[in-house]
DNA sequence: ATGTATAGTGATAATCGTTGTCAAATAGAG
DNA sequence: CTCTATTTGACAACGATTATCACTATACAT
């Protein structure tokens, strides 16, 4: 089990700066972002990079309705917490949800489940959109 | 808003039927379950009818990590409700969660978020999964 | 500093789930 | 039964993601 540790680039730089700008955004979505900001990166870099963050726990990755997959950087050491989206405008929030990590565990328990994972995604629409439009 | 209601065919009831047996499969997989009953059905027409479904609450959908879309029956008139699933054999449990959808609402509504809603999904290895490997 | 093994890169092809297309089949009204 | 709008299904098209593979650049030893 040597997993080896990835090695530092350019591209993983830029990635790494273009995600502080914060917000959710789909793998070509950061890519656009980093050719505007005048990067010559490749797509399947990208995705490698965002991939391989996503593991290591330093992004979030969610998956959409659509089966697209939005990465967003994390603070790293940061503690286990779940997000609120606005479905509009793709703002989010994190929000925790104090006792929900007790109350998975012990339900599947109940249930005979072991190596519980989880998923609370919470969307909406935030003030701002509420007001502007639809 | 004069939404025209589907036809009953054959192939709808046939869907609807399979359905009947429970469990999450992909659109793909009941397809394959229908072909196995001796039912000749178009892999596009199950597709529809399981969007359909969805739409109008009869199924319950829920998008894997790997970005596909597996439904379940849902039993008519049934409250809302979450899902614990064995990543190992697929099958599911319903769970509820007493308070989730007042804690939901509630801190949406601090952030100033509207029209929420929300993804819930608990998976973990079932104990007879887990007792036999991995 | 220089060489070298090796991991990273990127253009492109391949994959996979899903959706669109359109001629043929069929449910349901009259 | 007849007619017409829906639905069907084989297949093409699509979009997101992953694999391929020749080429480049990093990390480390010399």
């Amino acid at each position: 089990m040597t997993d080896a540790k990835p090695r530092q680039t350019k591209q993983r730089a830029a990635i790494v700066d273009a995600l502080g700008r914060g917000g959710f955004r789909s793998a070509q979505d950061w890519h656009d972002v980093l050719r505007h900001d005048g990067a010559a990166i490749g797509l399947a870099t990208v995705y490698r990079a965002l991939q391989a963050l996503a593991e290591s726990g330093d992004v979030d990755a969610v998956v959409t309705d659509s089966g697209e997959t939005l990465y967003r950087l994390c603070e790293a050491g940061e503690v286990h917490h779940h997000h609120l989206r606005c479905r509009a405008c793709g703002a989010a929030e994190d929000v925790d949800i104090p006792t929900f990590e007790a109350w998975a565990t012990s339900v599947a328990a109940q249930h005979g489940y072991s190596r519980i994972e989880h998923t609370v995604e919470l969307t909406g629409v935030c003030h701002q959109c509420a007001t502007e439009g639809a």
